[in-house]
DNA sequence: AAACGCGCCTGCGGGC
DNA sequence: TGCCCGCAGGCGCGTT
């Protein structure tokens, strides 16, 4: 579910209410996350600690605590992450429960336990073994034409596998990369390495735009995306070509293609991509 | 060394 | 109506 443009949504609605807060209890109902949760460094490290940030990485938010440890929560395909009063019934998948100041609980919920929570020591997060592979945020100056050139010049992948690498470009998921692959202009099939300069540089841009965008919008509900409040997204419906299958290019009306590419559903313009 | 594809889970919608 | 199948927004890991 939730790429990069939907876990800045949550941040930017969670951030201004759960900051500043302590965080009394932690309820760890269901361990069995993609990584089993560790236990005793949630007790060691978070509860009883104040929430004093709340960022992202890639597709990963993460809570700076008072101690300078990090807890850092991945939501995964169908992660959730909600604000509720303590007297709210108790959803089914809902795996973690954090009991923060002021009579409020955020809980984490998720399905198919795809996502995970984890607890980074005081001092550590420069080391972290989840965030020491991941290529820069797509949003920053460090990702532009001449880095993706860099990094995909002798790549001999399709290019729109190469966006869904996290080394890449981190954050980036399969929705988006079909949409910034459309407003490049650019076939997703082709060999990285066969794309020249201008079109890394458009690339790059066009990635920026697309996630930029569908952050104003408050990302994109397909089916189950909710913020922290319970609201969906509207980029839906500015997407261009995903889940579009053969429904007309919004720029030449010609039918847009569905195609599977590296195990991924991939939509595009044959005509506009061509 | 890069690149592919498998598997982790549950839920849902479409086809029969 | 209900069952079964395929598919789903992610991503690490083993194998080639």
């Amino acid at each position: 579910m939730p790429e990069l443009p939907e876990v800045e949504t949550i941040r930017r609605g969670i951030e201004p209410i759960i900051r500043g807060r302590r965080i009394n209890a932690v309820h760890i109902l269901q361990p069995d996350l993609r990584w089993k949760v560790d236990t005793k460094a949630v007790q060691k490290w978070v509860t009883g600690q104040i929430i004093t940030a709340v960022s992202r990485r890639s597709k990963c938010l993460v809570w700076k605590l008072s101690n300078d440890a990090s807890l850092v929560i991945h939501l995964g395909m169908s992660g959730r992450i909600g604000l509720f009063s303590p007297d709210e019934e108790v959803e089914k998948h809902t795996h973690l429960i954090f009991d923060l100041q002021g009579n409020i609980q955020l809980r984490y919920r998720d399905p198919r336990r795809f996502g995970y929570v984890d607890v980074v020591p005081p001092g550590s997060l420069s080391n972290y073994k989840r965030f020491s592979l991941l290529g820069p945020e797509p949003l920053s100056d460090e990702f532009n034409g001449s880095y993706l050139q860099q990094k995909l010049s002798k790549s001999k992948r399709a290019v729109k596998t190469a966006l869904l690498d996290m080394g890449v470009a981190a954050g980036v998921g399969n929705i988006y990369a079909s949409e910034a692959l459309f407003l490049a202009g650019i076939d997703p099939r082709r060999l990285a390495s066969d794309l020249r300069q201008n079109e890394f540089d458009g690339l790059a841009e066009a990635v920026k735009q697309v996630l930029s965008h569908a952050i104003k919008k408050g990302g994109t509900t397909l089916n189950d995306f909710r913020n922290a409040t319970g609201e969906p997204g509207f980029f839906q419906t500015e997407l261009a070509v995903y889940d579009r299958k053969e429904q007309p290019c919004l720029k030449c009306g010609t039918a847009i293609e569905k195609v599977v590419i590296g195990g991924r559903s991939t939509y595009f313009c044959p005509v506009c991509q061509g």
